[in-house]
DNA sequence: TTTAGCATTTTGGCATTCCAAAACTCCAAT
DNA sequence: ATTGGAGTTTTGGAATGCCAAAATGCTAAA
């Protein structure tokens, strides 16, 4: 309202949105999202807050906050005697997980079929299209960015919160098994089809249709993801269990 | 392994179960998600850190930090200035989250199907049998604790950690719209149906029949829902949008 | 009566500190 | 070589204090 508020924002820079200014925790739970995908924190690692706190320049106060939410995320587990790791979930677990985000997301196909806008319906074929066409080209992560982008394009279009929200976080949870079993390619051209059933019956706006091939592209995620991992945990063997 | 520990564990008290000591920030979560379900923490209640820490006779740290994973759980909401208050969902809201709580205990339903014991089944049809025999003699309640009683078994049964994990955030999160919507008690008879021919699908051990009937039973508890809480919003009227 | 603006109080974010428990180290006894 | 245990270090839990920002109360001008 006053003057003051105004040049205040204009200050803040291009956007000027009404952002209250990011606290340190959200920062640093968003660091350490990063810091675990990337495997900068390896799974299972133990994590000292004080050394972790030290490495991202803020005090234990904000990080442990920021422990929780990620705890809560399930990116990370404390153990019976309260020191914090990064979740190193079993192959069970995986499958668990990918289970309940298979109903999640079929939820989302059916749902973003009744309101769902031409351009969003383009925008998701288009990413359908960058895949199918950068198959052999792309590198392993990019294809699978841009797989992630095009389901999280259709959970979007759900116009459901709640929806949106908790199938974030169970891709959050999922992101490294599902990135492993994209990068060992087999079942490609399965899952390139599955690909196309999804954007066509999304285009139909046939929801029936569209839930039922999210539904099927999800339980082979399963299988997929089974096998790599499987074979993986052959590699390592007994390291993966005693860590 | 020394003598020590198992002393301590002796006097510890009967069970002497290996329980790591409840930290503070666990009792204050748990009782903060008791106050909002007893309206004691009103929806929609702006919360004072240093007051409820002092009224649950704790410091700051662990209240903020119980604060942070009811906010997780959707319980609690942080204004844009961070002050936390009681979350107040309005009517589509709770209607969103209606329908990812369908779809996951249509899922669990089904998955149910596939491993639930006789005894299980037997304690769903008990809670069923429960619900129709004390219809009219026990308490709304009494009779809403056995509805979702009897949900929560079907949920445990589906043996899917996550799953059920993630089912009872939704549950805390609609506790108090449900028990609203179940105290009006139109369309009771249509309920007790579902009921009836949810627990008849399950015993058949019928994966689709029960996935459906959990399906149908959500649906209705949305229009349910929206019927009971809409007539209780005219009646407040602006009083819920101010809040 | 309404409102603009200043002074005061209250609020949550965060750093710091202390403490008990857990983890670790190391050495002696077997 | 293995084990038991005492002593040391490290760890997370929790309380406290300070600060900037937000909320509130109050006064005076219109």
């Amino acid at each position: 309202m006053s003057k003051k508020t105004d040049i205040t924002d204009l200050d803040t820079g291009e956007l000027a949105l009404a952002r209250p200014r990011a606290t340190l925790v959200e920062v640093a739970a968003d660091k350490l999202r990063e810091l675990i995908l990337l495997e900068k924190l390896p799974a299972g690692a133990h994590i000292s807050e004080r050394d972790l706190a030290a490495a991202l320049g803020i005090s234990r106060t904000p990080l442990t906050r920021a422990l929780t939410i990620l705890e809560q995320d399930g990116l990370i587990e404390y153990s019976v005697t309260r020191r914090p790791q990064v979740a190193n979930p079993r192959l069970d677990e995986i499958e668990q997980n990918l289970i309940v985000m298979g109903a999640l997301e079929a939820l989302a196909g059916e749902l973003a079929c009744a309101c769902i806008t031409d351009a969003e319906i383009a925008q998701v074929a288009e990413y359908q299209r960058q895949i199918e066409a950068g198959d052999s080209t792309l590198s392993p992560l990019e294809s699978f960015r841009l797989d992630m982008q095009m389901h999280e394009a259709i959970v979007q279009a759900s116009r459901n919160a709640p929806l949106i929200d908790t199938h974030l976080k169970f891709n959050a949870r999922l992101w490294r098994a599902r990135f492993q079993s994209s990068q060992r390619r087999s079942g490609r051209g399965q899952t390139l089809a599955e690909h196309r059933a999804i954007v066509d019956a999304l285009s139909r706006r046939d929801a029936k249709a569209t839930s039922e091939a999210l539904r099927h592209h999800l339980a082979s995620a399963v299988t997929n993801t089974k096998n790599a991992l499987q074979e993986d945990g052959k590699a390592k063997d007994h390291n993966t269990e005693t860590e």
